[in-house]
DNA sequence: TTTGTTAGCAAACACTTCGTTCTGTATCTG
DNA sequence: CAGATACAGAACGAAGTGTTTGCTAACAAA
């Protein structure tokens, strides 16, 4: 690819990335970012179609990167039969791994979060609902599905909300408090 | 209050609500609401400020109410002992009682969601967190309030998302299922 | 190095939406 | 009835959007 477009791009998440760490999605203006990407208005519109399709692309490789790490060469097996992918996920967080961080605590972050749980439902889904797995008679797969998702979603909100002051380790132990029970038998 | 003013007010939600069932919040101009409710532009402005206003508006109305209603004189001795709050909010939900639904299964719902899992939290906490319950150990309080509120939220969003194709008592007994585990021995 | 291609910039554009202001009219309240 | 208040209609500037035009600079390949 061509090394000035590279370049645009990535100066374009750039600052949209910091802009939304201060100002809510909708409060954005095309021409802030403009000026802090220092990029001319043709430029911008010659990479994205509009403003919207310029976040799902930054969510897509944010998320589709920090979600698919699980899924990458053996992690899965130091993981599984360990702590957990979730620990994992969080510690990951934790590090700020490509500034995700900064969209998940922005104001207004539902987009966000709703991005978050969306992709989360795959992981979910390939962890707990395999065909190995005994199926819960009770519950509705995709029910269970996007309760967990959601919930994990919601853990991560709200770890993030008090300033992320307890340990990956205890906020994983949490999040398994409330769902461990559901999902026993089931691993 | 003025016949005239009341007349306006119910005018422009009834309109807004209209236009949120096929439209986005975002995608809906103050000119669609003018012309839906057939009120002049200064009208509009004199009773809110902005549109945000209006939505804050609608919604502290219908959530404030069906929040409310187990609130009020005896809902509490029926429901508490029996079937519990939330499966008599999810048959007033069923009811449709005032157009709630339009709004929870709009186009990008998340603002709603947002709003309904707020005001839940208050009956959350009501509700599980009196001073009479016994406290859990392991879990900080307002992580457990956000858990079950957002839980719910998300279950009446699914519930919504297919079609409302359950009755109430299954839903409520789907939701019981994720969340009564957690809260044993606390009631 | 030269050459054709592509990315980028600045400025101006038409268009939409917003929120305000003005003037005149209808409706309420006392 | 009389004064106050809510409303309509039209017009306004300001702000934002997405596009077009003409030009320059950087790139990749011969």
């Amino acid at each position: 690819m061509d090394r000035r477009q590279k370049k645009t791009r990535e100066a374009i998440f750039h600052a949209f990335t910091a802009l939304l760490a201060k100002k809510s999605y909708h409060q954005i203006t095309v021409q802030d970012i403009l000026d802090r990407a220092d990029v001319g208005r043709t430029t911008f519109y010659a990479h994205f179609e509009t403003k919207d399709y310029l976040l799902k692309a930054l969510c897509e490789e944010l998320f589709g990167h920090v979600l698919g790490i699980p899924r990458e060469q053996d992690h899965y097996a130091d993981c599984e039969n360990t702590e957990g992918v979730f620990l994992h996920l969080l510690r990951h967080l934790q590090e700020n791994d490509r500034n995700i961080l900064a969209l998940l605590a922005s104001p207004n972050n539902e987009i966000f979060l709703r991005y978050f749980k969306e992709n989360l439902k795959q992981l979910v889904t390939a962890q707990y609902m395999g065909e190995d797995k005994p199926q819960n008679s009770t519950l509705p797969a995709d029910y269970l599905v996007n309760h967990i998702s959601a919930a994990f979603a919601e853990t991560v909100n709200w770890w993030l909300a008090h300033g992320m002051r307890e340990s990956p380790e205890t906020v994983n132990a949490y999040f398994m408090a409330v769902t461990a029970p559901i999902l026993r038998g089931r691993e």
